[in-house]
DNA sequence: CGTTGTCTTGATTATATTCAATCTACGTGG
DNA sequence: CCACGTAGATTGAATATAATCAAGACAACG
């Protein structure tokens, strides 16, 4: 493929206002933005040439200028401590974004590694305020992914501080249904694409745990694995583990107060 | 006293462009900020009567319009499960922020409440928004303070997922400690304001662990503790056990690249 | 077809939880 | 000022849960 060669993408916005490769970012607002600011938000994506699998994004201490969105593929952010020990903070899937939690410091505080061959966007952080000033609309929804970002994170200390093992894992596997149903992928048939470590360490579980519960799920008839790919056969008892179901109320559209002029 | 009645604050700004109580707020940058624009932002404070130990703050579910900052006293943040169960996601000490978690439901996704008598600076979301939009260092230190809570979340992920309960003793009280430097109190002597349990709680630890953990770093010589009030004797130790040190890099004002116009 | 790394499995151990019983501090009312 | 009640904190003993250690199976890949 050749365009993948960090040349500056120029997209025209589709007819009904919808974005086009910032949909991506999640930043465009179906009401909130028009053709003219797609436009302008457009101009300033880039592509990159795909990662392989393995590919580091950005490392820790990188300094900070551009936020990312998975095109395709998939990613696991890690922070390393002084010992060298991973600690897995999140894995993104396309349209998801990640790198705003880089803002603080001016620096990346985590890696970011490609599970597989993975495509990304890249949207400089400094073109990105200064847009963010001049469309109302996207400043907001910039404060809102950050916001669902804490949101989210909070969610996952509930998990790992009050929930055993069976229940972590209930919620990361109805965490990703929904994820992939969101896509429009099933939601009960998916891959997941990180080893069995990676998911026992984003749990907080040895790896040894995470493959005993596979087991003892499987035994259960709620699921079945086979590799890394998942068919989850009993959403119900699931979700009875999970407790409160993690549907994540994701970019809703509709605000009532309009943070533009009107 | 007859100022706490909701009236608004109207302050005009000190001598040196430093904020008044926009400090609270951590929104203000010293050279980024001028005293027109500090002044701009106090009109928007406002300030409520003070809290009493037990008050709630806001309720989860609540509609989100402002954004607070805690003047005096101190509070916790914490989810409610379906099942009643709390889960603490913070503390909040004088001159920090909460609430930013609810810009993306729009609605408030935790409880706050008081832990002592507090008093509370709030600042509507709308307005903080407009104003971030003419101030652009205003809307850059916004969007810094919530990715400083993404990266402290983080921090806190890895401190569940992958330390054991003295650890994560060490780590919080570590991090208590410089809280208290920051704001010119002693590193080494101070009250911890809330209950054992809820500190418990916030580990994801139970009460009964947090006893004995209290009483085993005092066996040690670590600290010294006498119900709320806290002396840490041995830092060099806590630090050993806490890992690479909590030392969080706050509000650093050195941007490298001013979002502004220049 | 072997090599490599990941995953799985079993046995044992460590760690923190749970349950139950005090103990203490503190606020209330006599 | 003291007795009482209550909520929180502490302590001990028993238990559960997941980690660790150590092999072995499996899959991917050259």
């Amino acid at each position: 493929m050749a365009q993948w060669q960090g040349e500056r993408v120029v997209q025209l916005a589709g007819s009904r206002g919808a974005c086009s490769d910032c949909s991506l970012f999640n930043l465009c607002l179906p009401k909130g933005l028009d053709n003219e600011h797609v436009q302008r938000l457009d101009v300033i994506l880039q592509r990159q040439r795909p990662l392989a699998r393995g590919d580091v994004l950005y490392r820790e201490g990188d300094e900070f200028r551009t936020v990312y969105a998975v095109r395709a593929g998939s990613l696991k952010t890690y922070t390393i401590s002084r010992e060298g020990e991973e600690q897995v903070t999140g894995f993104h899937m396309p349209g998801e974004m990640l790198g705003l939690d880089a803002v603080s410091l001016g620096a990346h505080p985590c890696e970011a590694k490609a599970l597989e061959t993975s495509s990304i966007c890249e949207l400089p952080f400094h073109e990105l305020e200064e847009l963010a000033r001049a469309i109302p609309a996207l400043q907001r929804q910039l404060l809102r992914l950050m916001s669902k970002e804490i949101f989210q994170d909070h969610e996952m200390l509930h998990a790992l501080a009050r929930r055993n093992a069976e229940e972590r894992l209930a919620i990361l596997l109805l965490n990703f249904s929904h994820r992939f149903a969101r896509r429009g992928l099933s939601a009960t048939r998916f891959r997941l694409p990180m080893s069995r470590s990676d998911l026992s360490n984003y749990l907080g579980l040895a790896p040894e745990t995470m493959s005993r519960l596979f087991k003892r799920f499987q035994g259960q008839g709620w699921l079945h694995s086979r590799g890394k790919e998942i068919t989850l056969k009993d959403m119900a008892s699931l979700e009875r583990l999970a407790g409160h179901c993690q549907e994540r109320p994701c970019d809703r559209p509709d605000l009532s107060r309009p943070s533009g002029g009107g």
